[in-house]
DNA sequence: ATATTTTACCAAAACGTTTTGGTTGTCAAT
DNA sequence: ATTGACAACCAAAACGTTTTGGTAAAATAT
């Protein structure tokens, strides 16, 4: 790998002028696809400036125009701290973006935030310092000002998640509800009638639209809701999860299969099966939502059903140039897949 | 949470002179410490900058200036994707890194590479385009021609992680030869003589330091090097740890402990324990390096060493800054801790 | 008392773009 | 032949800083 060190290798706006004997505000408008220059000269402006590996100078360009077509995005660190598993899903959307940023020459400028002050700072730099003009929401809450501050300053967005109210504006998000349904016909498919659900907090927006999945699935299929059936665990603890769910199996000894919302149930879904010595895949079936440590780590694996997270960057990059172009609001719902890992048994009609 | 939407909030240079009754450049000097303006107009430039939230103008000041006082990093994702366990560690190295930038009022430019050409691209970019004047190296190799580059390029950079030859720059770094000597210790106070090591391939430095650690406390210990009991898997995939290490433990039946190098290394473990029906903690001990992940998700829980990574981002930062004010290189190396989770047992003395 | 140095300040140029407000030449309509 | 519209181009201003190359006044040295 050999990177270049010499000083002149990029050239500025004017050589490049000089070169094609035309003037700055003519290269420039060329460049930027301005209708005031011929199809001709531009052609010959984009070829010498891919020869010469032209690029403009982003500062002096964004201090001239006052944009600078740079994204935006605030990593609000205090909510990712140990907690590995919303960092791997944050990475994922990151790698998903970053495919899309390089072939589209947009910017990036990330700033980490390890509190709600910080947040509100970063907010702010972001959009009157650095001026961006396109930011990414994540961790959209249910009255999230930052929406009605980022429409007053026009700038464009979109949100990674949604709330549980109104979203007019663009937003790409997994599509909870229908996986959850996906599950709950998997399930029956195989015979399971007394599911139980092992969810985190309801006021996270997916763990909500879960249940809404699984609820609206019972009916439809006339099973009645058994709350006895349903654990809600405030923190994301396995342990915890881990003893509300023997309790729950050792009560009701009719259950046959537990859907854990997330990782963390699953491992304390697992725990909970060790101690009570139930043989997962046989006494009982699990199935789980995402999992991408679960299934390289966990002992044993697990049934799951996974969303492409990756595709959510991709989405949101593609969804805020296309709103660049036309003035409206995109979304996009990530389909989910089932993997079976053999922790979901068959069982017999009855 | 509300944040500023005003257009007039952020004062520019020009308004804050006229405020003082001061000229731009006093005003510009002032704040950048020089030595040709008196202490009393400082402190009442700095007061009211303070009060009227001045924020010089990033572009401005990069176009005018040359230098942009950013941080670079880029981001090797094609080394990470679908790699929870390093997508971990990056982000607590990068949690690290964003308290002291907030704090030193640095920015952060973060590029993403999903294959090496990108690398090499990005670098280009960061050092020409970008202007950023330090950099955080990462993923050194054990010739590593962007250490030259950036060099003749006179940028200031921390390298994350340590080549095997000489490394006369600034660097931070686990200290992982010392970490195994810890577990080594460890086990031999616990009575353990026959103990196993399953490492990853040697070529990663972190794996090669880890070892020489282990053969070092052997030595010194006057325990013999015996090869059938150190294993090293090519691929980051646990279920060939596993077969290994089951194959191992059937043939060598003396062997009472396991170091695991990684974390994959562990789940590999933890299935052949299981697989052959021995007690983790009882029939047999396991020790992992790092294992945030196996701590909160596998089952059973693991004693672990481990590193402050997070640290690791907090030096980096701190060495950046100090290499600005004066021209020397420092190093840093993370301590590791054991974590006591029960899987390994005390022997009785023979 | 005069020359020199030092202190504290400033006007103007520079950074590399984009944008504004033109000009010139060509072609079609009258 | 003259006018109007349009296409294709450009010079100069603007963006908000930093830096350069000063000056005037105060302090010190001769």
């Amino acid at each position: 790998m050999d990177i270049c060190v010499s000083k002149y290798y990029f050239m500025d706006i004017r050589k490049l002028a000089k070169k094609l004997n035309l003037s700055i505000t003519t290269v420039s408008r060329a460049l930027g696809g301005y209708s005031d220059v011929s199809e001709t000269t531009r052609k010959k402006v984009i070829k010498y400036a891919k020869k010469y590996k032209y690029s403009p100078n982003p500062n002096a360009s964004s201090l001239a125009s006052g944009k600078s077509n740079t994204l935006g995005f605030v990593i609000p660190l205090y909510g990712l701290n140990s907690n590995t598993l919303n960092q791997a899903s944050f990475f994922e959307f990151i790698a998903g973006m970053s495919t899309k940023i390089h072939s589209e020459n947009i910017q990036f400028f990330m700033m980490f935030a390890n509190n709600e002050k910080e947040e509100k700072n970063a907010y702010e730099k972001l959009i009157h310092v650095q001026k961006v003009n396109k930011i990414i929401l994540h961790n959209i809450k249910i009255k999230d000002s930052r929406i009605d501050m980022l429409k007053k300053n026009k700038i464009k967005f979109v949100a990674w998640g949604r709330t549980q109210g109104l979203n007019n504006h663009s937003w790409v998000d997994l599509d909870n509800e229908e996986s959850a349904k996906v599950i709950m016909q998997y399930l029956i498919e195989k015979n399971h009638r007394h599911i139980a659900y092992a969810n985190i907090a309801e006021n996270y927006n997916f763990a909500f639209q879960r249940k809404q999945g699984y609820l609206s699935s019972l009916k439809k299929n006339k099973i009645k809701f058994n709350e006895n059936y349903y654990i809600s665990i405030k923190n994301e603890d396995p342990d915890q999860s881990a003893s509300a769910i023997k309790k729950m199996l050792n009560k009701y000894s009719k259950i046959t299969a537990i859907i854990c919302s997330t990782e963390y149930s699953a491992v304390g879904a697992i725990k909970a099966c060790n101690q009570l010595n139930k043989k997962i895949g046989k006494d009982i079936s699990i199935i789980t939502f995402d999992g991408p440590v679960v299934s390289t780590i966990a002992n044993p694996s697990l049934t799951a059903i996974t969303h492409e997270r990756k595709k959510l960057g991709q989405k949101a990059i593609e969804i805020l140039t296309d709103m660049d172009k036309n003035n409206k609001t995109y979304t996009y719902l990530a389909k989910a897949n089932i993997i079976d890992r053999g922790s979901v048994c068959k069982l017999k009609k009855k």
